[in-house]
DNA sequence: CGTAATATGTTGGATGGCGAAACAAATCTA
DNA sequence: TAGATTTGTTTCGCCATCCAACATATTACG
């Protein structure tokens, strides 16, 4: 129980070379306690004082001030209690909320995720064709137009986060490439912050995906974990390593869509031969399940209805190759799980084990010894959850600070 | 600048609260100071109050305490001067030190390491046969006892780190799996801390060439980088991502040798099939060389004399591997540099470009744009500064702490 | 049912590190 | 030689935190 977050300890192992740059993982300790609340939902005041090692009075003024900043409330203790003064509980107000858009190729969705991470409201609009990233910023400031007197009156909104199905440069919010929208160097977070007034962020989708598994999905509580997920659009990853997202110097880590798993494998778009994405697709699996579409739900449904050689034979020759990109996973990373979504999470369901054992066998002893392998638990809510946390990041970093103020 | 890390910032961390210990944020600070001055070499205060966004009157005080800590001294400005009052240089004591071992198939290697990373003395003890893990432990203890009394009066040591060939569990310095030496579950580091009284630690060896060449060689100043060493005992690695080394949870991490290049390829003696390790190794090249032994510099040397077809062909072939391991670690980790050790090094010399083409063609656009390939800088000094490194790290963390006493 | 034990909130005071400002020192420029 | 510039030095005030003592709310127990 002791805090794996400690006040005012320099951690031993990450001796700064250059302290040019800020560490983003210190914050004061009011940042500390909006993000164990924000994180974590509930907790109460005795429990905020154990987790973060700080004394009681201080937890206590702390407090005190994120409820006058209107951050948290606090109510009465919970019914099952314990020798001892009870504690408050502190909740986190969901009316400090965050706005999330998530363009993809048939559909742009908008959704506004309070502090604690519940999705309090998502639009899904449908498009004909692959928007451009004009029509997606235009789609997304139209319907955040429609929600502005809501948001002005009942919410502090804090910023719009950008999941994109591509490379994106984190710092500047350009997209690098999105080769499945067919986007090149579109500036998008510029754009939608010039046409809404909020600031805006963008990143990869998988790599939000990720952390909105470890926050508040499957791999919650994890430090070290593995996000794939299977979609239209291919495969996207997102790795957490040591409590924080791989980044990489301009934001692009995590491609493991593209690990190499087949000799003369065929070309893919990225350039190369081989890749996982090109060998391990859902169309050939929606087309033996006999649907033209829809969700990874509805896919499992229809393969485990449809159970025949066929099926099991594509089932068992994806799973051998994502097996092969796990395995390097495990052995560069040595997380602690895997989680897998969309129709990956398929694969791993129908043929449970066998990915499993697959990764006892190649992977290396040590790295291999503690991995587990998880499905999604966040759906849909996930894109708008991971998004909304990058428009979170700058206020929970200083909960305290000035407090944006849209200027459309 | 920074300023804003420094004063009164708590930083989250792994390690459990010491609570009594007074004076949270100026020990940071220490530590702050501490580590750039040991990783920059020299540095004047104004270069440090640059640094760090301290004030310059906290600086004052900081470096006198450390000055009165014996951890550095400070020297007349320097001859090239500016306008304005000059500023002394700050230098670290070099007295300060740390002992590395690494042991070897055909060696136990013993250095020490000063603070600022030189190496003041290595010495190298031959063996008949691959040492276990008593022997090497023995060895190394025999050659510390007869450093001993120059240790006592000249030096501080602040312990002693070793580098292993194989997977150890950085935590309880248990070497998990040395496959080429033959080690399994051997607590080396508890075993020599026994042996010599001083605090021990353990890591594996390519990581601790990763943080040496971060640190003081050829990836100085970057934030993102991947070592990879090649050596008679197959191919280790080791990833540094936003400035720290990746661990993993069980610090297994970053095992690249075992990446999969090769469809049905050769067997590996880690049980999967495919691996770089095995379809590269620096033997083959001996044997075209004509050399039975020797180092990188020698092989490269030989290669280049004795250029002919084969040669030609066999360099060709392990590049062609090396370049798809390399093209998955880019679309992984998105680094700045890649540093090449060892005959992956030599590799790189002999057909300079072909690894950087490759990777252009096959790595993704936004990943590789940056990178640039290195030859390892540090040569045999790199295993003793990487080692040391370890053994400095509780140092650099808190440098006004309690200096750990030898108890033989 | 009342007292003890336990856990936690609350308050006031003490501590200690840091930044700001004013001043001093050392160098370059003109 | 005077002014500009940069940096070391000293003093002072600030403020976040911890500590200790006290207050409060609940369970445990006779």
């Amino acid at each position: 129980m002791v805090a794996d977050i400690v006040a005012m300890m320099p951690s031993p192992t990450r001796t700064p070379a250059t302290a040019s740059e800020p560490d983003p993982s210190r914050r004061n300790n009011l940042a500390l306690l909006t993000s164990l609340v924000h994180h974590n939902g509930v907790l109460s005041r005795a429990q905020l004082t154990k987790r973060t090692g700080l004394n009681r009075s201080t937890v206590g003024t702390l407090i005190g001030q994120l409820v006058n900043l209107e951050v948290v409330y606090e109510t009465a203790p919970s019914g099952e209690s314990q020798v001892g003064r009870p504690s408050p509980i502190v909740h986190p107000r969901p009316s400090i909320a965050a706005l999330a858009v998530n363009p993809e190729i048939d559909a742009v969705t908008i959704g506004l995720v309070g502090l604690g991470g519940k999705v309090q409201k998502k639009i899904r609009f449908d498009t004909e064709r692959i928007p451009t990233a004009k029509e997606a910023v235009n789609i997304a400031a139209a319907v955040i137009a429609g929600m502005r007197s809501e948001l002005d009156t009942s919410y502090r909104v804090m910023g719009v986060g950008i999941a994109v199905p591509g490379l994106v440069n984190r710092d500047d919010g350009v997209v690098r490439h999105a080769p499945h929208l067919g986007w090149r160097n579109e500036p998008v977070a510029g754009m939608l912050s010039e046409a809404t007034g909020y600031p805006c962020h963008a990143a990869n989708d998988a790599s939000l995906g990720a952390e909105g598994e470890l926050l508040f999905g499957a791999g919650a509580g994890q430090k070290n974990l593995i996000y794939l997920n299977g979609g239209a659009s291919g495969i996207g990853g997102g790795v957490i390593a040591d409590g924080a997202l791989l980044r990489g110097v301009s934001g692009y880590a995590g491609e493991l869509g593209h690990t190499f798993v087949r000799s003369s494998g065929r070309p893919c778009h990225c350039g190369a031969t081989g890749c996982l994405e090109t060998e391990v697709s859902q169309s050939s699996l929606f087309e033996l399940a006999g649907l033209g579409g829809g969700d990874a739900s509805q896919l499992e449904q229809a393969l485990r209805a449809k159970s025949s050689e066929s099926v099991t034979a594509e089932v068992a020759r994806q799973v051998g190759y994502l097996g092969i990109a796990l395995r390097n996973a495990v052995n560069t990373f040595n997380p602690e799980a895997i989680v897998l979504d969309g129709f990956l999470g398929v694969l791993h369901s129908l043929s449970p084990g066998t990915l499993d054992s697959s990764l006892r066998s190649q992977a290396m002893d040590g790295p291999s010894g503690q991995v587990k392998i998880y499905q999604a638990a966040l759906g849909s809510d996930l894109m708008m959850i991971g998004a909304a946390e990058l428009a979170f990041t700058q206020f929970l970093a200083d909960p305290a600070g000035a407090f944006p103020t849209p200027t459309p």
